[in-house]
DNA sequence: AAAATACTCAACCGCTTGGGT
DNA sequence: CACCCAAGCGGTTGAGTATTT
């Protein structure tokens, strides 16, 4: 459902991404945060661009990233801000927490917006029904648009990437043992230049400690954060245990 | 069963914005 | 003030999948 990965002109790799790239991102961001999104790539050993990568951060690899069906508060939400805002997708992923710009913006376009128009258009005929004294017509409209959406809604598969990479499997681990297993050998792929990891050790400030990196340097944001709270907390109970 | 059509969504492109010098 | 560059945003594209003919 993605574009072919081609290599453009400037050597940059281009379209779907594969498990093994996404692994490499997410293991370099979780670990250095993105710093630097142009020179990102570089470090993380990825032949994308920066751009590329941002979006695939943000729009799929994020922690906090959530896919699936949308609910009807949501949908709701989206149409109201919609009305308020334009498309403002950005603002009105700010309203939704979990849920991306993108996303939104190909939810209204495949969903929303076809929704709107059939309702704008029940409105319509109403109004001009009930002028010839009809007035049942638009609800009835209305209750078979909704009665559709409901339906949809309940048969749309439970929340589960459907990404073009073999990665769309992927789920947070339970143990940092199966985490490591999980990703591989990143912690050793080129932007590694020590060796020092270990379960028992959160890099961030084995990293700034050791001069690796000034904190400075450092930009975590809240789902990586929040990801290192987590993983401390297993690891303390994989110790404990 | 095969072909045509519609739907979906990840990823790209180009423009805008904002911060630094 | 002007310029540069990175980040962010919104529109669009392209290809896989689902549905219809």
């Amino acid at each position: 459902m993605v574009r072919a990965p081609f290599i453009d002109k400037n050597g940059m790799k281009k379209g779907a991404w594969s498990a093994d790239e996404d692994n490499k991102l997410r293991a370099y961001i979780l670990r250095y945060g993105h710093w630097n999104w142009s020179q990102l790539p570089k470090y993380a050993g990825l032949s994308r661009c920066g751009k590329s990568c941002r979006l695939r951060w943000m729009n799929y690899l994020r922690p906090t990233v959530k896919r699936g069906i949308y609910s009807k508060e949501e949908d709701d939400l989206i149409i109201k801000v919609q009305a308020e805002l334009g498309s403002k997708w950005s603002a009105i992923a700010a309203k939704l927490p979990g849920r991306t710009d993108n996303d939104i913006k190909n939810h209204w376009h495949t969903h929303l917006k076809k929704r709107m128009k059939q309702e704008q258009m029940a409105s319509l005929v109403g109004q001009q029904c009930s002028e010839i004294s009809v007035p049942e017509t638009n609800q009835n409209e209305q209750s078979i648009e909704t009665s559709e959406s409901e339906a949809r809604r309940n048969s749309e598969l439970t929340p589960e990437p459907s990404s073009s990479s073999e990665f769309s499997t992927f789920s947070w681990p339970a143990t940092t043992e199966s985490f490591a297993e999980g990703i591989g050998n990143f912690w050793t792929e080129p932007f590694l230049a020590d060796t020092s990891f270990s379960q028992n050790d959160i890099p961030l400030s084995s990293l700034v400690e050791g001069g690796f990196m000034s904190p400075d340097f450092l930009c975590y944001d809240d789902d990586t954060v929040l990801f290192y709270q987590l993983m401390q907390e297993l690891m303390e109970s994989n110790r404990d245990t």
